[in-house]
DNA sequence: CCGTCCCGACTTTTT
DNA sequence: GTCGGGACGG
């Protein structure tokens, strides 16, 4: 994938200032040496002089003895902490102490004074990793933490600079920060204002058509002709610049301008940036390898500095955990750390702590499958023989699986397995419910991680729309959605009539209503409830700098009429709607200010779990990355579901390394025992469908992996089912998707997709024994590969009529080595493994 | 203006 | 198969 960064112009195309910026600026304080001279004692130059006193106390306690917090790294750990300037790549694989690195340099920074705490930029991708980050350095630097403004996602730190200088951007302070949701809603308007069939170009599509254009930091004259010309009869430069004129009119950002606008600032304003390089004196990035263009450039230009002074940057990332590619990561800015950094000092860690050999053998075996990685291999001192390998099971449809994996998780308590210490690792989160189901019947706990958020449901989105217009009145987003929430008699008419109204003076909607009452446009029913609307909103507005906040908000949704009308609702929901509202409140507690709070709700997503209650863990593996298990279960691995299907067709080989790194994912979860299923028979869009084993499972070296025998299954390979997907070359799921999207993607199938395929005809195969008295597996250079059948002539003919268990009778179209096509009776033609079937 | 019915989607998901 | 959104009719 080309990231067009030869489009892109860079800073370094300007000339680089030279020497110290001008004296210190406002804001933090700068110590008065330069860093490298500062005595490692604390004088009065050091950055303790500053501060208050407990902090100093602190300093002093820290400077003054021998670091313990370095005793417990390894060499590799300590030099990567120790090598505080300049560039530092740490190619940190799975579970080699990352965090702990990353956490143990910030301390040692702060420890030998070379910067204060509000010095030093942290940034993470998530808020929970952020969070984890404070708090462990925390733990090693005690109070110094509440002085490091600027640890946190690349998106609140964004916010934080975009807040100082708004009005740089175009913006008053207090913007809104939209979400996906409102985002779409504002482009269905102007895709219909623009007089374009919505139906044909839906908005949401294009939404994330502009969402990857900001990925890349693209503003609406630079994206390609093409993407411009491929939406909307051509009008897609428009109407992404309609979008940005529109959203600076509301006052608002969406999440890609909370990168982009400082870019832009940062570029205009060059003695602005210089600042902000006096002040960010250390860089540390966790998970560089999923950052994306924008944030690639936002780093650059904060990391920029005049020649002969040390880029302070100290990226951590792990290149195959790079799973988020589909949403904009670029891989190659891990990959290409050294060419961008001059002299750049690349530190790798492979020393596990987490998982056993056998574990870390399967993942480093698969993952050696993908090209283009810089190539780490994890190992291990820990060697047990009681370890058990990774084991692999057959099961004949999702529901025995979801079955046996209840049926071990139970064993495994028996044996006083705690069931916080396992997790079930999905690929998509529909093949969660089979296993809420089981856990449901079986009385087991468990918990869903990444499901519907709070934030998410209608009530919250509501009330958080009233909030947003008290504290912003320009959201005409929040407008629309609360101004007949309670009914009030304002529909559509009115409200159509209101934003004509409002756009054709280029003023918010709400500022419209109130001029609206006092003409006769509307009628007199309208009219009176606008002017409650408004009259409401503006005494809210009055109460918003000296009313408490969470009593405001209370106000607000008892005098608009909102909580009455949950009140009044008869329906089931009601009551938890309510119970919702009530904890939405409760949350506020811990904000200083309603926008503080509107602000954590835009950009912390999470909801916490309860960690008290001993649950299994159930989510998909993209949510388990940075988490570990004892026990692990991965599910679903069939050809068309892991790799998925989409992934290939869309992504083709680079696609099927990011399956495949997800893969890698799943097993580095675990620590001590890690069980990975197929099922021969799965129902996808309520269809049934046969299935073939993943062809990560012939990935998987024989000698870090056991397949256990189902014992009395329909599907286990012992009827022929576990196939030989290694030479499969057929689409397992191609019959289901008649969707117009899926018809396009396999009309636009590239030779390339189709390599990978295809078999690696010329690698030599053997037979081995496989287990004592099991069937015999054959291997590809030390990999399992399925007992195959590839050399047997078929025992079917064309137009023998057959039986198959879930699809009934029907007569055989074709075959194709063990596969078979056959037209079902009453299930259509499908696709299966002759295993499967019998002859009548 | 509200409710019902039908049609389409349906990988992963942060911010 | 199931859910959600949109269209249409009462």
């Amino acid at each position: 994938m080309s990231n067009g960064f030869d489009d892109i112009p860079f800073f370094d195309e300007e000339p680089a200032p030279r020497g110290r910026p001008d004296g210190p600026q406002a804001g933090a304080p700068v110590p008065a040496t330069t860093p490298a001279s500062m005595p490692a004692s604390g004088t009065a130059s050091s950055p303790a002089a500053g501060l208050g006193i407990a902090a100093r106390a602190m300093a002093a306690r820290d400077v003054g003895r021998r670091p313990d917090y370095l005793s417990g790294l390894n060499p590799e750990q300590r030099e990567a902490v120790e090598s505080i300037d300049g560039p530092v790549l740490v190619l940190a694989g799975a579970g080699t102490g990352k965090t702990r690195v990353l956490t143990t340099r910030i301390a040692h920074i702060l420890a030998s004074s070379k910067a204060f705490p509000s010095q030093i930029l942290a940034v993470t991708f998530t808020n929970k990793a952020a969070r984890e980050m404070k708090e462990r350095v925390g733990v090693l630097v005690g109070g110094a933490v509440e002085g490091m403004p600027w640890m946190g996602t690349f998106h609140s730190i964004g916010v934080k600079l975009l807040r100082r200088h708004a009005e740089l951007c175009g913006l008053r302070s207090a913007f809104t920060i939209l979400d996906t949701d409102d985002v779409v809603r504002l482009i269905k308007q102007l895709i219909q204002a623009d007089g374009i069939d919505d139906k044909r170009w839906p908005a949401k599509q294009f939404a994330q058509l502009i969402d990857g254009w900001k990925n890349k930091g693209l503003s609406p004259a630079d994206i390609p002709e093409g993407d411009a010309r491929a939406f909307a009869n051509g009008k897609g430069r428009e109407l992404y610049a309609a979008y940005q004129a529109r959203l600076k009119t509301l006052n608002a950002c969406d999440f890609g301008d909370l990168l982009l606008h400082p870019i832009k600032m940062f570029r205009e304003h060059p003695d602005l940036l210089k600042e902000y390089h006096a002040k960010f004196r250390y860089i540390l990035v966790d998970e560089y390898q999923d950052t994306n263009t924008a944030q690639y450039m936002w780093l650059r230009l904060l990391a920029q500095r005049p020649k002969g002074v040390p880029q302070n940057v100290c990226c951590v990332g792990d290149d195959d955990q790079s799973i988020y590619g589909w949403r904009g990561a670029e891989v190659d800015n891990i990959l290409r750390f050294e060419k961008d950094f001059v002299g750049a000092k690349v530190i790798k860690l492979e020393r596990n702590y987490r998982s056993t050999e056998h574990i870390l053998g399967a993942a480093a075996h698969l993952i050696a499958h993908n090209e283009g990685r810089l190539g780490k291999t994890l190992f291990t001192d820990r060697s047990d023989p009681d370890d058990q390998k990774v084991q692999v099971h057959a099961a004949w449809d999702s529901e025995e699986e979801a079955r046996a994996v209840g049926e071990e998780i139970e064993q495994l308590q028996r044996q006083t397995h705690r069931l916080n210490d396992m997790a079930i690792l999905v690929r998509a989160s529909f093949q969660m419910r089979e296993f809420e189901d089981r856990f449901v019947t079986l009385g087991l706990n468990y918990r869903v991680i990444g499901g519907p958020r709070f934030y998410e449901r209608m009530e919250i989105r509501d009330a958080l729309a009233y909030f947003r217009l008290v504290c912003q009145d320009a959201d005409d987003l929040a407008f629309e959605r609360i101004v007949n929430t309670p009914k009030r008699g304002l529909g559509d008419t009115t409200i159509r009539a209101l934003h004509d109204y409002a756009r054709a003076r280029d003023i918010p909607m709400l500022a419209a209503a109130a001029e609206m009452i006092d003409t006769d446009e509307l009628k007199a029913k309208a009219r009176k409830s606008l002017f409650d609307v408004v009259t409401n909103f503006r005494r809210w507005q009055g109460l918003l700098e000296n009313t408490p906040h969470t009593e405001l908000a209370e106000t607000i949704l008892e005098e608009s009429g909102y909580t009455d009308m949950w009140k009044n609702d008869k329906s089931a929901e009601a009551p938890g709607r309510l119970e919702n509202l009530k904890e939405l409140i409760r949350s506020m507690e811990q904000f200083e200010s309603m926008r503080g709070f509107l602000e954590h709700i835009a950009l912390v997503m999470d909801t916490e779990t309860n960690e008290n209650l001993d649950a299994v863990s159930i989510m998909t593996l993209h949510s388990a990355k940075g988490l570990e298990f004892e026990t692990v279960f991965l599910p679903g691995w069939e050809e068309g579901l892991f790799p998925h299907q989409r992934a290939l067709d869309e992504g083709g080989r680079s696609g099927l390394e990011e399956e495949r790194r997800l893969a890698y994912v799943g097993l580095t979860r675990a620590k001590r025992r890690c069980h990975i299923w197929f099922v021969s028979n799965r129902r996808i869009h309520g269809l049934w469908q046969s299935t073939l084993p993943s062809r990560f499972l012939d990935e998987l070296p024989v000698t870090h992996v056991d397949i256990s025998e189902p014992e009395q299954s329909y599907g286990g390979y012992n009827r022929g089912g576990y196939g030989q997907s290694r030479f499969d070359k057929q689409e397992p799921f191609s019959n289901t998707y008649s969707t117009p999207g899926w018809k396009r993607a396999q009309a636009n199938k590239t030779d390339a997709t189709r390599d990978n395929w295809g078999s690696r005809s010329g690698v030599s195969i053997e037979r081995v024994g496989y287990g004592e008295s099991g069937p015999r597996a054959k291997t590809i250079d030390g990999e399992l590969i399925a007992k195959s059948k590839v050399d047997d002539p078929s025992k079917f003919t064309v137009g023998e009529r057959v039986f198959h268990i879930k699809f009934g009778n029907g007569n055989i179209a074709g075959i194709e080595g063990n596969k078979l096509t056959i037209d079902f009776d009453r299930a259509g033609q499908k696709k299966v493994l002759d295993g499967f079937v019998d002859k009548l």
